[in-house]
DNA sequence: CTGTTAGCGCATTCAC
DNA sequence: GTGAATGCGCTAACAG
């Protein structure tokens, strides 16, 4: 209980706390009968070298930190599934913090990456400004980004804007003119990017298809199934209302889907719906939906992390991953009426 | 980038080192000037206390570990969204350990307690055997236990014997007899007691009501709901299938609500479906479910867990949290064949 | 009130 | 090969 100490071992064995040194990081400069005695020594005593101590002593912590958003939304998940994997494989450890509010945002991206607490950094979706880079950067620890990006540091990202501008092709190809897009805030305190990368593809695809916008049809709310269903229950009940929906991620578009049938709109028959993400149950409920490689970009993150950990020093590197449209059964030509 | 250390900050407020640390730890011996003059030192050196040399001095870690079966399962992230939650609130970080397999979860029972890397430890569902019970008591880190008990350490339990049996007691109450349960493995190598309960509320409400037991009406399966489906297909393409069925989760419900699509036999007018969990699909999905306190779960462990890490030596505190049958759409009376 | 000093436990020179 | 000494950065106890 008194845990044992290196200086224990040292005396069990009847060596120095040199020796014992060695042979816990496996120097080959021990003769294997002391060796032995060390390690019976450890044994008997049951010791584990403390974690701290050898940090401190080492110079690096052994842990990577991860910041992410709203951790328990289905696409974070999944993001953060990848990198738990590669993480475990290694010996880092993985320290999580969860951010739902602007003031935990600004303490995570401030204080985190000092105070030697970890040797690397994922940040996920949460695009820093430059000013934060900027801070970040002297910190000196490697940080990857993941879905999000900038300049200053790796990343792994998705091209939302041309996702979301497939994803309004599909509809628009379908027939559909009148398509109303439900998503977050636009302009919202965590600097999520892809809210506005989304937007943008929905609106490149209506004018490359000369399909006037209408404000009336961007509906913007807090990202929940609840405030989605709330948004399409609205804008379905407008007097002129869209055929299809195509909305910012699958959470949303569920709620879209129920306040259709709340509202006894058959869909696709008389409304597509769209999402983003192709969470697990979107297969289940037949969604049609933009699929990212959520999984793998955790995975990847993970992995450049632990290369650029390696490496050091070498100049941003960026990747791009792909999306990919499935088609499923809530998008159909719009009503011939 | 070369990060000042605290003597640094000494030096430049012509202090010396105590009284940096005093201010640091807020101290209320230091005179206003004094501190003054340090914490400016501080600021223009833009200095932060290294968290590990810290750590050491002090003999903690100010971290706390949570070992998580599966951390992407749906109630699994729930409950660890309880426990981020209050330890947001708090000075700890959590240092996740994500396990999915039997190595990973022998690795995590003997060395995470272990060389004073963390303060304390939060165990969801995974139940100790005595001999790792023994183990970890021995490391004398507090821990909690989250949706599993063990005599030894403080414990929030869900009395799933009693969840369960509110199940199966519904579809009987309903008038069904052919019963079908489908659930994990019983015998697991990750010890999760959940099954075995559960499985054993299922056989309590039906001896109750002397309805035989059919052994061809229990199915196990890898826990997802693609397995869920197909033991669902299997069960009811049975010569006599059963007229309802009770899933050890909401995420094995959605398999057999799917299975009964791709049969095309009506739920719940030819088939009842209850779960367990009430996960948040689940009202969307109209789902009959047995509801458990899954965030508060949570919750009420990461409170414990500071708790007895404040007071330290109490005798292991029990909380059972209750369950609750949600009705929903997908029970309802057998068919009057 | 404040400066000085002795560890915290381990890794790493440097001599032997 | 191996033991002893030095330092990692900080806190706490001890003088003053």
């Amino acid at each position: 209980m008194a845990t044992a100490t290196i200086k224990d071992v040292a005396k069990e064995a009847g060596v120095g706390v040199g020796t014992v040194s060695r042979v816990i990081n496996n120097s080959d400069a021990v003769s294997d009968s002391t060796r032995h005695k060390v390690l019976s020594a450890i044994a008997t005593l049951d010791y584990t070298p403390n974690a701290n101590a050898r940090r401190l002593s080492l110079g690096k912590t052994m842990t990577i930190a991860v910041i992410v958003p709203f951790f328990t939304r289905p696409s974070v998940v999944e993001r953060l599934r990848g990198i738990e994997k590669v993480l475990a494989a290694s010996d880092y450890d993985l320290i999580l913090y969860n951010v739902e509010t602007v003031h935990r945002r600004r303490d995570c991206f401030q204080n985190v990456s000092r105070r030697e607490r970890v040797d690397g950094m994922i940040i996920i979706s949460l695009m820093p400004t430059d000013a934060e880079a900027e801070r970040l950067k002297q910190t000196g620890v490697p940080i990857v980004l993941v879905d999000t990006h900038h300049a200053e540091f790796d990343s792994i990202m998705i091209d939302d804007v041309a996702g979301a501008y497939r994803a309004t092709r599909h509809l628009i190809d379908l027939g559909h003119t009148k398509i109303a897009h439900i998503g977050d805030f636009v302009d919202n305190p965590f600097n999520f990017q892809q809210i506005h990368d989304r937007y943008q593809g929905y609106r490149q695809a209506l004018k490359e298809a000369n399909i006037p916008f209408r404000a009336d049809y961007h509906l913007e709310g807090e990202h929940s199934r609840r405030e989605a269903q709330r948004l399409a229950y609205e804008v379905l009940t407008n007097h002129d209302p869209p055929t299809a929906i195509f909305t910012f991620s699958d959470t949303q578009a569920i709620g879209v889907l129920e306040a259709a049938r709340g509202l006894g709109v058959h869909v696709p028959e008389q409304l597509s719906v769209i999402g983003y993400d192709d969470i697990e149950i979107a297969e289940y409920l037949h969604l049609t939906t933009i699929r990212q490689s959520l999984f793998q970009s955790g995975l990847d993150g993970g992995q450049l992390l632990l290369e650029t950990m390696a490496i050091r020093d070498q100049k941003p590197q960026e990747y791009l991953l792909p999306t990919e449209l499935i088609v499923r059964g809530t998008t159909a030509p719009p009503p011939t009426t």
